[in-house]
DNA sequence: CCTATATGGTATCGAGTCGATACGACAGTC
DNA sequence: GACTGTCGTATCGACTCGATACCATATAGG
């Protein structure tokens, strides 16, 4: 029985699935499924290249078909707007409805935030990048969609184009201050 | 717009909540759900006295109904087997069969383990009592059950009783060297 | 001893996730 | 124009999950 000495990786990968489970039991509230709340937050944290059906399955893990299902749950309680993308008529550009921006002021994680704010300053940012450092090495891992900030991308450029202090150079777009600090579908992490 | 400018609290929360969700997606394995594994492993880290459907429901945040139905489709499944309790019959013992035992071995969580074992010795330390911080601080301010680890208890004490190492002063108990390693219902952090 | 009350568990219902499967619409390539 | 891959949708069945109502048993107070 060599799972009765419980290794501490063993304890942080338990002390994380009941993090997740803890976020994942507050979720139920302003009558929305966790699911719900992961679609209005990465909504607003996603740059306009990633706010598709397609993406959210990708960020998510989760198939096209439960996506397209989720999404209209939204759209019918007024949080959320499908548009057709003007470029590609296939995809759907999606938007939060100013319901939508107004729920999320009250999300059940700010919860969590503020407990994580009682941390030490210096311990919290270290914690920040082992976290990092976990999760995309786990993403990787499993062939996922990293999904970093756009300013940490390799083809993330400071050169001025059209009136934009930034640019990226695999989809040739300029890209604002604001633009940078979203994440990206496309990110690949800078060498 | 406050959310543009993302405090590195909002990105430990948004990095959490979404290493849950990494798990989650994971957890489909085995023609399981996210649920059955946490129950799984509750019960393979609980100790006797809180291997019961009321101590795994205040453990995932459930309601007792919807527990117990997912009681039943393990038992279903010959991973679980459930006995009245010998001195409350309103009560109910639940213990993991071989096959639960055998099926624990291939937990999707091990995936995270092994990316955890990839971090520094000290760092992983420091994350792991960081997390327990913010991980009772939580549950705390929600009054939830704790769940931790009955060695770090305050009735938790180290008398010689009926051949065992230690004893437990709540329920007046004898406790082997393995008890103090599981989690309980009861725990109370020792000051 | 008997009754109130609290606690542990169950049954049923409806909304909704979720994967699987099959399908339709459209883009890009030859 | 046909081929092929990608994006999204519709439908089905298993199951979660909260809500509600309910039963069984323990416990306390008179």
């Amino acid at each position: 029985m060599e799972a009765m000495e419980t290794s501490e990786t063993e304890r942080l990968a338990a002390l994380i699935e009941r993090l997740g489970r803890l976020i994942y039991a507050q979720a139920h509230a302003e009558n929305l499924l966790p699911v719900h709340w992961e679609t209005l937050r990465f909504l607003h944290r996603a740059n306009r290249f990633s706010r598709s059906p397609a993406a959210l399955a990708a960020y998510l893990g989760l198939t096209k078909g439960t996506v397209s299902q989720t999404l209209n749950t939204l759209i019918n309680k007024g949080l959320l707007e499908k548009r057709t993308h003007p470029k590609d008529r296939r995809s759907r550009q999606l938007a939060l409805t100013a319901r939508g921006n107004q729920l999320l002021e009250q999300d059940p994680l700010s919860q969590l935030c503020s407990t994580l704010h009682g941390l030490d300053t210096a311990r919290r940012s270290a914690l920040v990048q082992d976290l990092e450092q976990v999760l995309s090495g786990s993403l990787i891992a499993q062939g996922r969609t990293p999904f970093g900030q756009c300013k940490e991308c390799r083809y993330f450029a400071k050169t001025h184009r059209a009136g934009q202090p930034h640019y990226c150079e695999l989809l040739g777009e300029p890209l604002s201050e604001f633009d940078g600090l979203q994440i990206c579908q496309e990110q690949q992490p800078a060498a």
